[in-house]
DNA sequence: TCTATTGGTTGGAGCGCTCTAATGCTGTAG
DNA sequence: CTACAGCATTAGAGCGCTCCAACCAATAGA
């Protein structure tokens, strides 16, 4: 249980300590010889470098932190696959923590990484106050992931809500559709860009804008169909916050004994894996999560390296998929 | 973007850097006038401790390294929010890695781990060889969360699989069910005793077991019912290696004009949020996540704090959830 | 022959902290 | 008035590493 330090690897290859050093960073002035020899006392003794004593020493990191609100949503996990490709690339590690979507735990998740002193952070849409992550933006590079903000110390890396949504209403007026109701999510980190999305682009098609209020759960989704199946102010095409709000409205539809998209077509936001289900199957809008992550990670690299310091914006464009949920009004042309 | 240190800390409210750490780490032997001299100081500086430089002088460390084998699965989500409730009532904190269900990604994201030198090590469903996992071992305690081991020296924390098919199976049956097939995980970690609770509860009720080949997919689910309508072998009743695999089960089924569960009964396995969707409904087993997470770390800490040294086995005893997607053969009772 | 130059190698200081042993300082007893 | 606790406080070494300046051949140039 205990590992052996540079010190035991120098005095088994017959060198110095600063010797070992300069081998396990790969430098190019050591000689082959002692390089092996080295290489080769490391292996024996199972040695491998303790991180924290070196960027200690060097103050430099070569970790990059990472924040996910909510390890349960499968959004983040491929950010983070998006992250950790640009990360690795540049040689740098990543370690990763998680605040639950509770402001207190992720405060603590906050500190925690920030104990480590990593090179900078990347925080998928927290909800921690802008104040603690200016506050962390003093201490090192910093880009917020679906989540906008103004302060000028930290880039940002979102998808265009607007866009996205006009995509949505646009698909549905050209599949005939007039009646289109949007189930909002609410104080949902990306709901207002949505909705103003989708308003802007009703009434660009001469359209009369319906916004339901509701929320980024399955439930909310069904509650909100039974809302307007009980006003009688059912469309016949919605267009959800997200995809588990989509799914739980699909389901309120056909408890109700209409056929979607027969009678009411049905567009998600986010196509998560979910909405990909062959028993979803559900038309909905993407966004490019690999790239928020690629994006997120270079912007911080930059800052670490590059030394900029003009913050970033990184507005993505999403894209439709169009699946099965969505057909013309009165069912399939 | 520089921190201070506790030297400027012991600078500011005229003490020594000794005091510092000692109000730091909460010792009872600090006068309460420096100590609050000490917090005001600290507070003013913006001062919170290194991590790294303590856990070097200490030759300890809080923290508990957690490998997840795929961001992407909400299983894991909710062990380490398990793994992060213990931990976080013993004062110790989590960072998290992932390996991507790849095992050269997986080995660096391990070395990664191990390079901050934490605590110990939690390992959910490791893909790596168990040499792999043997020498890590030899360096700090590990645990292994759904994926068994013969090493004496890391301790387990499983779902008992030969029992949660056996309840699948007795639920069916005492619906009425007699031709039940089991959608096999193939080399899946946890394949195995599910497959082998499955073929004894089937033999202990004089039911003949048929198993078919498929794997932990939606798209293998779908697959397998395709395979068995077209050999004319389908049962009543199908009890799949999982959730993702019974939902494509059900959508090959309703595609081919049948109804779930007036023709056929399907249970998943593992409970996923998936099968909690309304418009999913899955019946399915269900495991204690969040309790592999708790008893994990307790495992952890066990070893770190109390110096055991005997291998812990827990097999933790999973339950059935009844919901809408299984029914007496022939239709609902 | 002597001085530069080069490339490989090394000692030692120091990163921010903890920990041990030693210090100073009361107050009480002898 | 000294002795001795008992307590709060501190100096200093050291954790495993990096980095700088110094060092030491060996070769090249004058």
């Amino acid at each position: 249980m205990v590992r052996p330090t540079m010190e035991d690897v120098a005095l088994r290859a017959g060198v110095s300590r600063a010797l070992v050093s300069l081998v396990m960073r790969g430098s190019p002035k050591v000689s082959d010889m002692r390089r092996t020899a080295v290489l080769k006392a490391a292996e024996e003794l199972g040695y491998s470098p303790h991180a924290m004593a070196r960027s200690l020493a060097s103050r430099t990191s070569t970790v990059l932190g990472v924040m996910v609100s909510d390890l349960h949503n499968a959004f983040f996990a491929e950010v983070v696959d998006g992250i950790d490709e640009v990360a690795r690339e540049q040689g740098f590690d990543i370690i990763i923590n998680t605040g639950g979507r509770s402001p207190a735990r992720e405060r603590r998740a906050l500190e925690s990484l920030l104990s480590f002193r990593p090179a900078g952070l990347v925080l998928l849409s927290p909800v921690v106050p802008a104040t603690a992550i200016s506050k962390a933006a003093e201490q090192l590079p910093v880009v917020l992931v679906a989540r906008s903000s103004r302060l000028s110390t930290v880039d940002t890396v979102n998808d265009d809500g607007e866009v996205g949504a006009r995509l949505a209403v646009d698909h549905l007026v050209s599949l005939g559709h007039q009646r289109i109701a949007h189930l909002d999510g609410g104080e949902g980190t990306q709901a207002g860009p949505r909705r103003r999305g989708y308003v802007a682009a009703m009434e660009a098609h001469g359209l009369v804008p319906q916004v339901v209020s509701s929320e980024y759960t399955d439930a909310a989704g069904a509650r909100a169909i039974r809302g307007l199946i009980a006003d009688g102010s059912l469309p016949t095409a919605i267009l959800s916050c997200n995809d588990f709000n989509a799914v739980g409205a699909i389901s309120a539809l056909e408890d109700a004994g209409l056929r979607v998209p027969a009678d009411v077509s049905v567009v998600g936001y986010d196509n998560t894996s979910l909405a990909a289900l062959r028993h979803v199957s559900l038309t909905t809008i993407d966004q490019p999560r690999a790239e928020f992550g690629r994006l997120a990670a270079s912007a911080l690299l930059q800052r670490v390296r590059d030394d900029r310091t003009e913050p970033v914006r990184h507005l993505l464009t999403p894209s439709l998929v169009v699946r099965t949920t969505t057909a013309s009004p009165g069912g399939p042309r």
